[in-house]
Parts: structure tokens; C-alpha cells; sequence
DNA sequence: ATTTCGTTCTGTAGTGGTAAAATTATTTCT
DNA sequence: AGAAATAATTTTACCACTACAGAACGAAAT
């Protein structure tokens, strides 16, 4: 056998070194693998372990600097404590806040949280989502994702097995549980304040026809303007492309009656309109106001400082946690349709101002 | 086989998650358990398996809708294919754009990423370390340590088991692998531009002194000035806070002969700048130049779009992950120290200009 | 026909841990 | 003191998977 074996240098450096086991401790601590197990994981209220075994035990584990085996463990119990987040890239400062509010939330508890990057690229998603699927994730939480075919691959790939929730989802979902801004009342705030201000020509600049935030905040453009008795028929759409954005301003500041106030359909639109508007001689917010929608942090240092609807980002991404972690308790608890609705909050700064 | 019933192969949801298994697969295609692994894990290359079985084992796990369970094999090979990414809060551009990289480079790999978060808290950052160390991670990336007793905890806690990186560590470190940008080369660059525009009154307002990124960019910054023969004495420590950066750009505009030129530390602080020099009265850049420092996605939207040095913390992300899997490739790697360096770029944008 | 060989597959024994039943040790009670 | 009750451990089995030795089989060589 041992004649001609093929010399291979894998003999030692192949095997990772390996770590610490309870069986060690066990050997120890001179006691069986189970105790061990019982002591460790502070069981021993319910079982039953002498004091001083326990701290035999105990000593032995921190001698040979035992770390717990949260693999191996998952495999018997059937929970990775291990949490998901599937969003798109993580320097859009949207997702990087709600998952901001995730590891927030997370810490404490013994969930680990693993990052994945959906793409809105359905073959590649799926390749993402099996990934996940085979890490065992005991819950999921999905920000950001724009397209249905993602949406439904990840509903088929984890329903009903491992809870999910939906964070902002870009469109209504009649199924799952969803924490959501309430987009409608922060955009009819906006209005409302502008209008408080004096302001009768207030425009829309918003995204895709449709689809994503959008709607929901066109809609409450059009409520607080009816409530108001105001002309609501400034809404302009622009597929987010920068020229299309520009081009939507100089239509509407080229109008006969041109609007005193613009409100955005994000602050990064509403940073590039005072820049814009500023380049067209107007001054903001004597001339015209501008307000964003989503309070970036960045949109506090423009010139000047924007006046923005703050959605709740962080805030959002710690509930999805919360939620998930009930549903964990309490299977139960998956099966409901819920929404979590988080108030928006106004952000008053400089670039709003009575109407000229 | 599209004519496949729809019934469902466990029993009805007594148990918590009881998913496929290969036992299941290895029924279904009546083979033995460990042909279904060889088949699903394609080591028929080397152990043969019939194309006949081949193709009924995977008919068969197709068919029951099959995941392999990444954690269960974790235990037994011995390797998670998992990498930590630990870093501060996911909300800072700079260690987002470096997540994004490690996530890109990641991507087509087998290799999963989970999150860590560092609070520069000694003994909250132990917890994460260790909370880390039992999931099995097979590498680790960190990114953003300013606090030296967490990278102390780090290395004793992994070294020499776990593969590290370090991501532009604020410090020098003689040891490890790291990844780092030229600092000093980006900071000279900054200067030499300044200089070939003119200017002859260049300052530099810093972070803390002697921490961080300061450091290597004041050495920059001194170098070419040398280089030039001009006064290397317009530097300036802060200390981060707003009012001592504000403070500072105060105290040099009302000296007898004012800088024409600024270097900021940071992004950050020359938006800051932007805005203060503009309250003072002052155009940038036809009164006094501002350049940054690692390019924002939003300064190139401020007004005007800043001139500064582009750190590529995305692809020193992508080469933390390559640097890692060569490690894991060959453990031999992981003793040497090696320092990787980044080349930075200069980004010319509107804030600067000719001296006065 | 026997030996040799190679392919293809299975049996067995792990991996590090947990759960529950079984066993042993120690008290408590009569 | 002996039985019963209780506490403290251990034994056994299992989780889902992998590694490796070796068995079963047929084909080629002798």
C-alpha cells in the first residue's frame, strides 16, 4: 500500500487547522460532549448541572480559548441564525441606510446578517437567490428591488418556508409582509407646507410613469392640491435620465406661468435643479422653491440646504428585523399579509421660502 | 417530466424546516447517499459515475426542487465559503464603495459575504470579533479601523487560522496583508496641479494629527512643495469637528497673504468649504482653488463640481477578495506581509483654477 | 478458466454539534 | 437501612453531508 504512494505535499496543509472542539473540552474537563453542550449553551437551568462541574467545564473552555461552531450547531438545530438582505448596490445611500437600521438591529441577538446584491437581471438573480437558499437563512428581508420576475423568483424559492419581508417594495404586493414610508402623506405634507406658504403653482417632477415611488407620491400631490382647490396638472415623468430631468425643468420654468415651487421625485433630483435653476439666474428659494423627497444626508450641506420629506430608512430596516424575529417566534405569524407603515417626516431648510 | 405531479415528498409541516436532502434524491434515483454527493458536487471526474445514474440523480434532484445545504457541508470539509466583511456603518460612502467591490469580486465565486459591524468600542467589538469566529468565516476583510485595540482583537482572534486583509488600515502595521491607496502620491499630485496653475499659497486643513489618513497626505502634500520651493507651512489639524474646520478656513483667509489655494482632507470638508468661502464672498475657483479628497459620487454635483483625488475604494474591495482567495488557494500566502497599493487619480472638475 | 484491471458504486466512518432517553450518583423519606 | 425521588451525567441517536476504503461487476489479458 504504502509503496508507492504519489508524493503529494497535502499531507498537513491541505487540513485547515483545525479549531477547538467540545470534545476537547469534554476530554478536559473530564466529562462526556453532551455536558459540555448543556454548560455552554446555558442550558443547565432546565437540565441539571453540578456547580462545579459547570465551572470545570467552564475553565476548560476558555483555557483552550473554545469557540462555539455555529455551523455545526445550524445543522442539528435546522436555524443558521442567519439573517439575508438582498438588495441592489450598497453605496446607494438608500439600501446602505436600511441596512444600516438591519445590523443595528441585528446586534444583540445572535443573528449574523449576509449581504447579497440583487441585479434586476432575472438569470442572475436566480443564481443569487439559490445561493442564498442554500446558506439556510432563517429569515430574509429584500430592499430595492424594482423588477416583478425578482420579486416572484424569491416568493417561489423561500415561501412558506423561511419569512420574508419586504422592505419599500417599488410596487403594491398583495401578499407577504411589507414595511413601507407612507410616500402619499409625506408628499401631501410638502404640499400642504408650500401651500401654507403662498405658493399656487406647484409642480411634480417625478420617475417612470407607474412604477416605483412614484405613484404613491403623485398621489398625494394630487390630494393635498385638490384639498387645496389648486392646479394639479404640473406632473411631469422622466424615466430619471439626467437630460430628461433638465429638460422637464426648462419646459416648466419656460411656461407662460411658470411654478413658484418644484417638488422632486428624489434629492438627488432636487440637488441637480438647484444647481439648474441657478445656472437659469433663478434664485432658491426667493424665485422658485424646491424640496426633495427622502433627506439623503447629503442634501443637508447643499446651497441651500434642501428642504426634503425624511423617510424613515434606518428605522425601516430595524423593523424588518423586528418583524422577522416575530415571525421566527412564531411561525404563525408568516402566514398573515401585513404593512408596517412609517411616517415621514418634513425637513424644513433653505430652499423653500414664501412665494414671490 | 414536465408531467411531474405536483405532490409533495415530505410529510405535512410537523417539523420546522425539513428541506430536501440528498437521502431524499438518493431514494427517488435509487443509488446510494454518497452518489448523489459525487454527482450534485461533480467529482465524477475523478471518482466515475455512469452517465446513466448521473443524469437520473440529477433528474431526480431537479425534481424534488433540491438546495444543497452549505452548512452541513461546512462541518464536514471544513470551510464555510464564507468571508466577513467587518467595517464601520454601512452608511459611510467610503466603506460602502468598498463593500460594493468585494461584493462584485465575490459574485461567480461560491463564496457568500456576511457583514460585521466595528464601533471602535473595545468591548463591543468583541463580541462582534468573537460572534465572527463562530460562524467559521474563511477570510476576513476589515475595513475602517481607527481604533488600534480592535485590530489587536482581530489578529489574536484569527491569526494564523483565518486569512485577513486589511482594507486601507489607518495606520501603518507591520504585518499582514494590505490594501492600501497611495496617499502620498494622490495628495503630491493634488499640489503639482496646484502648483502648474500658479498658485504659490497652498493650504492644507487635515483631520487629527498624526492619526489616519492625515499623515500620509500631509507627508504629500510637504514633498512637493519642497519639490517646488515653496512654504509648506500652511497646515492645518482640525479634528473633524465642523466649527474647527470652519474655524481653520477662517483663521487662513484673514491672514496678511491668504492662501489662493486649499487642500481639504476629506470630500467632506471641501464641500464644507464650498459653501464657506461662498458666505465669505469668495469665488471658487477664480478667488481661491479647493480641491478634496477621495471623490464622493456627490461632489461632482456640488457647485462647483469639485477638483479632488479619486481613491478607487471599489477596486481595492474587488482586490481584498482576490488577495483573500489566494490565500485560501495557498496558505502559504497568508504568512507574508505584503502591502498592495492603489494608484489614486486625479479628478479635475471646476474648483479650481488658475491663481488670481 | 483464471488473473488482472478498471469502472462504478456502496458501506462505513467520520464532521461538530444537539436532543432525548437511559443510566448512575446522591439525597430524601419512611 | 432500604426504597423512592431527585439530580447529574452519559449513552445513544441523529442532523446533512463528505471522504475513503473496498466490493461488485464486467472486460481484457494470460
Amino acid at each position: 500500500m504504502s509503496t508507492s504512494s504519489p508524493s503529494t505535499p497535502n499531507a498537513d496543509s491541505n487540513k485547515r487547522a483545525d479549531s477547538v472542539t467540545m470534545s476537547d473540552i469534554a476530554r478536559l474537563a473530564k466529562v462526556s460532549r453532551p455536558t459540555v453542550s448543556i454548560v455552554l449553551n446555558e442550558r443547565h437551568e432546565s437540565i441539571g448541572i453540578a456547580e462545579g462541574t459547570r465551572l470545570r467545564v467552564l475553565e476548560a473552555a476558555r483555557e483552550l480559548g473554545y469557540r462555539r461552531n455555529a455551523l455545526a450547531r445550524a445543522v442539528k438545530t435546522g436555524r443558521s441564525l442567519t439573517l439575508a438582505f438582498l438588495a441592489g448596490d450598497p453605496d446607494i445611500e438608500y439600501s446602505s441606510r436600511a441596512f444600516s437600521g438591519v445590523l443595528d438591529e441585528a446586534e444583540g441577538t445572535d443573528y449574523a446578517v449576509q449581504r447579497f446584491r440583487l441585479h434586476d437581471k432575472s438569470d442572475e438573480d436566480c443564481k443569487v437567490v439559490q445561493h442564498c437558499a442554500e446558506r439556510r437563512v432563517d429569515g430574509i428581508i429584500v430592499n430595492d428591488t424594482g423588477l416583478a420576475t425578482a420579486t416572484e423568483l424569491i416568493r417561489r424559492e423561500f415561501e412558506p418556508q423561511v419569512p420574508i419581508v419586504w422592505l419599500d417594495p417599488k410596487g403594491p404586493q398583495d401578499w407577504g409582509v411589507q414595511v413601507r414610508p407612507r410616500d402619499i402623506k409625506g408628499m401631501s405634507d410638502a404640499v400642504e407646507h408650500l401651500v401654507e406658504l403662498g405658493h399656487q403653482r406647484i409642480a411634480f417632477v417625478a420617475g417612470i410613469e407607474g412604477v416605483g415611488t412614484g405613484v404613491p407620491r403623485v398621489k398625494g400631490f394630487r390630494r393635498a392640491l385638490e384639498a387645496a382647490n389648486l392646479d394639479d396638472s404640473l406632473v411631469r415623468w422622466t424615466h430619471w435620465e439626467e437630460e430628461k430631468i433638465t429638460a422637464a425643468l426648462h419646459e416648466l420654468m419656460a411656461l407662460p406661468e411658470p411654478p413658484t415651487a418644484i417638488l422632486c421625485g428624489s434629492d438627488a433630483m432636487a440637488l441637480l435643479y438647484l444647481r439648474e435653476l441657478r445656472a437659469l439666474g433663478k434664485n432658491v428659494p426667493h424665485d422658485v422653491s424646491v424640496m426633495g423627497f427622502g433627506d439623503l444626508a447629503r442634501v443637508a450641506h447643499s446651497d441651500p440646504a434642501l428642504s426634503t420629506v425624511r423617510v424613515p430608512y434606518n428605522e425601516m430596516g430595524r423593523e424588518a428585523v423586528r418583524q422577522l424575529l416575530a415571525m421566527l417566534e412564531d411561525p404563525e405569524m408568516s402566514r398573515e399579509h401585513r404593512e408596517i407603515w412609517f411616517p415621514t417626516e418634513l425637513v424644513l431648510r433653505n430652499s423653500t421660502a414664501p412665494a414671490p
